[in-house]
Order: C-alpha cells, then structure tokens, then sequence
DNA sequence: CCAATTTACCAAAGCGCTTTGAAAATTGCA
DNA sequence: TGCAATTTTCAAAGCGCTTTGGTAAATTGG
C-alpha cells in the first residue's frame, strides 16, 4: 500500500491525504479522521525512503562501534548506552544507524556516513586525547555530540561528560580517609581521554595529602575481568602490596576481588576497593549495602542525555554548543575499610 | 556534490557517470577510470536516500531491542552479538537499522518496520517458548532470521542456534562424574526458550543416571550477577546445600562465586560450579586455566552466523530456510573438582 | 445579495538516484 | 570506402513521497 493507491482509495489526492498525515492544518478535520482511519485499516506507512529523500532528511542517527579484529574486544558500557540513546530517538522519531567497522578505518566510515548524507547528526564515543574526529565532524559540517571530552582540543564542541577528575579524587580522598596510603589506579587504557582525567583526579588526591604518586601503582589497560585479576594478583604476592585499589568499572574491579580472596585475603577488611560504577544493568551495586563503595553514574542516561543534545543541534542548527557535565554519586559499600596499619593501630590502643 | 554536478563536470551524462560507479559493464574502461577519480578526488558517494528509493532496496537490516521501563535490564550479550553480525553488515554494504522499543511494544515496531520499508530484512533476538514474532514476520512475509529457536511452533523459519539441551546435558554430565549428586541449576527466565531447552538438558542428564531433579534447586531469573550471588547464599546457607551448581552464563555465576567465598568455601573444591560461556570480550574465560568449566560458543561468532544466513536469504528469496545449529566446546576449568563426599572416601581408602 | 476572504482540496514539480529505450560514435569486414 | 554490427553515451521516465502554486467551494461582511 502506498500514498497513491491510498488516495485513490478514498477519492482524495495525494495532497490531502499527505498533509491529513503529516497534520497540517489546511484540511478539514472530518476529512482527517477518515483519512487517518484508512491508514490505520491499511496498516499503511508512508515509505521511509521516498519520505526521506522529500524531505532531505535522513531522520537517522549515526554510531559508530569500532571493533578491532585483533582483540576482539566490544566495549562493555556500549549496549547500556545505545539503550538510553534509542529511547530517545524513539520518541523523537529517529531512526538508529549502527555502523560496525574495523577500527584503523573508523574516520572513514565517518566521512561516508556524511557524504552519503545517511545520517543527520553522529554521536562520538570514548574520545581519545585530542582526537582527530572532532575536527573532521566539525569540518564536515554535521551536527554532532560527544560521549566524553577531548583533552587538548580547545576548538568548541558539544558534549555530555561525567567529572572524571572530580570522580577519582573523591575516591582516592576517601580512602586516604580510612589510612590507605600505599593505593593502586587500574585505568582505563592510556589514550582515552577519560582515562586521563581518572589519573589526574587520583593524582591530585595524593599529592594534596603529600603521598607520592608511585608509577609501579598506576595501570593501564582494556577493562576485562583479566586485566583486574591478573595486575591484582601479582601486586598482592609482590613486596610492600598496596592496601587499596582504585578501579576504573565493576568489571577489573570483580577481577580484583577474586585475586583478593584467591590470596586468602578478604575485601573491605585486608584490601579496600572502590570503583567507578557505570550502573551496568547486568551488575547492580545498588540495594542497601552494596558490594562496592563507588562513584556511580548511569551511563543509560548519558545515552539518554547525550541523544537528547544531538536532536536539539539538529533541530535547531545555529544553536550554541551543548556542554554538560554529569556528577557522580559516591555511596559506601562493604568493599572498603579502614588500612590495616591503622586498624591494628587503633586495637592496640583500646 | 549530487550525480548531477559530478556528471556536468565531467562532460558526462547521469547515466554514464552512475554504471561507471555501479561497475556496469557499458562504459569504457578509461571513462570509467575518470569518473572514479573524480568522485574520489570530490568525495562523492552517491546519496543513500535517493539511491534506496530508486533501487528499491533500503540495504539495511533491522535489529530491535526490547528494553523494559520498569527493571531497566539489557542483554548483555546483545553488544557482541551485534558486534559480529555488524562486521557482515559492513562487509556486504548494509545498515545496521537498531530500534530500541519499549517491550510491550515490539511487535508494533516490527509491523511499523515493515510497512515504512525501512529494512530489507530483520532478526529476531531472544525468541521465548511459542513467540508471536515468528508468526508475525511470515505474515508480513519479511526475510528473518531468528537468534534461536522457538519450541511448539512448527512452520518452517530460518534459525542459528547453539545446541542447548546437549550443552546443558554435557555440563550436568560432567558434575555426575565427579560425584556430584545435589546440582543446583540457575537458568535464564523461564519464558525463554532457550531457558527451557537448557532445563531440559540438565533434567535428563540427572534422569539418565537416576537422579530425581529437585525442583527446590532450579531457579529461573534474569542472568545479573545478584541472581547468582543471591540464590546460592541462600542454598549454600541452607539445610542439605548443593555441591555444585550449573549457570546460565558468566555474569550469575560471578556472583556465584563471590557467595561461594563469602561463605567461606573454595570454589573448584568445596563446591563446583559449571557455566555456559558465551565468550564476552571483556569476560575472558580462556587461556591455560580457565577460571570456569564451560561450554563456550562465542556469541559473536553466532552474529556473523545470522547475519551472513540473512543477507543469503535477502539475496535469493526462493530458497531453502537456513537452520544450523551450533556445538559448544567443553572446557575444563578451575571451578570444578570431585564432589566432596567422594573425595573424602577416596582419601580414606589411601 | 454579491464581492472579498477563507477554507478545502488538487495537479504538477522536485528530491537524487537507477534504468529503459534510443541515438551517436566506433569498429569490423567486404 | 561503405555499411552493418557493436560499443559507448545520452535523454527521459520513474521510484513514493512532500511541497509549491494554484483553483473551486464555502463562508463572511457590508
């Protein structure tokens, strides 16, 4: 069933039957109802091609999920977001364009996303140190948003951030709270830019209680379970082990609780871990006590938030940038303590 | 750059400069070598929406994610998935169309999918027992594949599944022969059909060696890391607990784990735990010693699978349905060891 | 009651491509 | 050299919609 054939059906031109569609005003509202009613026994449409290339909108969003074919590795937090960013365009009549590509020809399939005008508007994800596709974007002329910043690119641009630095501070502050002194960071890898940002929260954290930061602590590396047990196991067996750790998602993070008790020690008493929780929907750190002390922030709504601020660029183009940074929440958990010297400390005393 | 500005440049006519791009044999070799460069040197890539309406195809395949209001959970395996039927996708020059719908709207947006034309073709995640959507699709007369099959519907639809029942037998085998007799099952919600054929699987290992299933330890839920962590708290806390568990997927059996230790007992040795791994990237359970027993069938692999069995149908509608099951390989991991009982008698015996 | 609006509808053009049917240019062979 | 066969190119139609620029019918006002 198509516009013509529907028309024909009801003894209206196209016109009218289109803008009884579309409501527009200039067509009596009896004629409306039929037309609406014959659409809906019809169950027909209007084709999204046809509409798309009348209108010259494509009313698709692009994302672009790269993969490297060498490590396989698929960003854990991607699906919670894409699910916030979906409702979004749902609502708004959007339709999502998944573009998988491999990830040396990630600016590429950029370019042909705009040049095939498939896209009205790109979301940017993990954005590296200065990355080169703020600038492309901006120099192909399409209305874009970035899930994260870009340290170093001082040209403006939109995005929707959580405070990192602030995060990782609050962290690392708590556990200087509880004693901890000797603290690892297990990161993120080292050119995203919210990797970097982590880092300088925790560092600042440090040096305004004048502990050093010491580089044999720091970690940086894909955030699988692998990379937490492993970096946690071998520091735990080691000389002088840190008494706490700072983890950069729930997924390292449940990594380093299994070295922890493999090594016979328990977590929250003999090693303190707090984490950056994304508020995965598969691992909830919620409820009363949760298993984690941590910094949360619902990446789902990120999604949502950074959608949101893409359809409004689209809607209206000569508008300022969008810039919003998201706080996240500290809650306390049963992962952390009070440093074991301090602890023995404090017993000894009563 | 549209065709028209690229053809008035060239001194070409549409025609000419759109077979030269498409690789129609009717032109000459060196006029063909001109256009090519020109478009490169423009950067012209012929725009989609004009060229779907005009082909008629919209080169571009529909996913639809379910996401549900109320406990705001996304598949964990659904990023992989897409993940590898993305790269099929990107190879063969389709879209990747994701609608994100609220769940009691999905068959809304599939009908909605179809009659805007805005996909050439769809697959169908997370079938459950008898699911509608199979009837739908025929009815719409579509090109679908689904991601697993669906019990008590008998007309014929193309399927890539993995071997459940076997798996899940396999599995619940393997604890038998260790002595193991108390075997509890954390299984997928019940209304899944794969939930159902893994039930099944266990059910008649255990029957086969003439062990009554024990309805108090089989548990339908959503596979979080709380469900496992919670359910075998409880039994392992209770009168009689199990000696080993068989879990659903890596996530409840993380959880699982930590309950195991936060009991106090080792994992591997005062309790075995066997699970269905679907190879999540940033869940590694491979290498020398995996940390779990598993059968592994990698879920990625499955989206190339689907993807690559849609876009063959898409390509020649008249042919056969595609079904092609999928053998899990058993991998033994660190999680299993004799049932304690037995290993106690056989030390007695030394 | 009739001119001036306003309302309700329509025919046709246009979006940027592909594809059909025909014309022009080139080639082969007598 | 001349003409048929072949190769190469082109003009125009069509994909299914929106939207422009109307016209006829209904309504209003003096």
């Amino acid at each position: 069933m198509n516009l013509k054939e529907l028309s024909d059906l009801l003894g209206l031109s196209q016109t009218t039957v289109s803008r009884a569609l579309n409501g527009y005003p200039e067509v009596r509202e009896s004629t409306r109802q039929k037309v609406l009613e014959a659409a809906r026994a019809h169950n027909y449409a209007p084709n999204a091609r046809a509409k798309r290339l009348a209108t010259g909108k494509a009313m698709t969003i692009g994302h672009v999920l790269p993969v490297s074919k060498k490590h396989e590795m698929v960003n854990p937090i991607f699906a919670d977001f894409i699910a916030g960013a979906g409702e979004i365009y749902s609502d708004n009549g959007f339709d999502l364009l998944l573009s998988v590509v491999d990830d040396d020809s990630e600016e590429a399939s950029y370019r042909k996303l705009v040049s095939r005008e498939a896209v009205d508007g790109l979301i940017v994800h993990g954005p590296k140190v200065n990355d080169s596709r703020i600038a492309l974007l901006r120099e192909l002329g399409v209305p874009f948003v970035v899930h994260g910043r870009s340290t170093e690119i001082e040209a403006e641009y939109s995005w929707v951030d959580v405070n990192n630095a602030r995060s990782f501070q609050r962290l690392t502050e708590f556990l200087l709270d509880l004693g901890h002194r000797r603290i690892a960071l297990l990161n993120g890898l080292a050119d995203m830019d919210f990797a970097t940002r982590r880092g300088t929260g925790y560092v600042a954290a440090l040096e305004a209680r004048g502990v050093m930061a010491d580089p044999a602590l720091m970690f940086h590396d894909e955030m699988t379970e692998k990379f937490g047990f492993e970096t946690a196991r071998v520091l735990l067996a080691g000389d002088n082990p840190p008494t706490a750790f700072v983890v950069s998602s729930i997924i390292p993070a449940i990594g380093v609780r299994r070295a922890i008790s493999d090594s016979g020690l328990e977590m929250g008493r003999d090693v303190s871990v707090v984490i950056h929780d994304d508020a995965l929907s598969y691992f909830s750190n919620e409820g009363d006590e949760p298993a984690f002390t941590a910094v949360r922030s619902s990446v789902r709504q990120a999604g949502r938030h950074v959608a949101q601020a893409l359809i409004n660029k689209i809607a209206t183009p000569g508008a300022q940038v969008h810039q919003e940074m998201l706080e996240a929440v500290l809650t306390v958990g049963r992962s952390t303590g009070q440093a074991p010297a301090l602890r023995q400390a404090l017993e000894q005393e009563k």
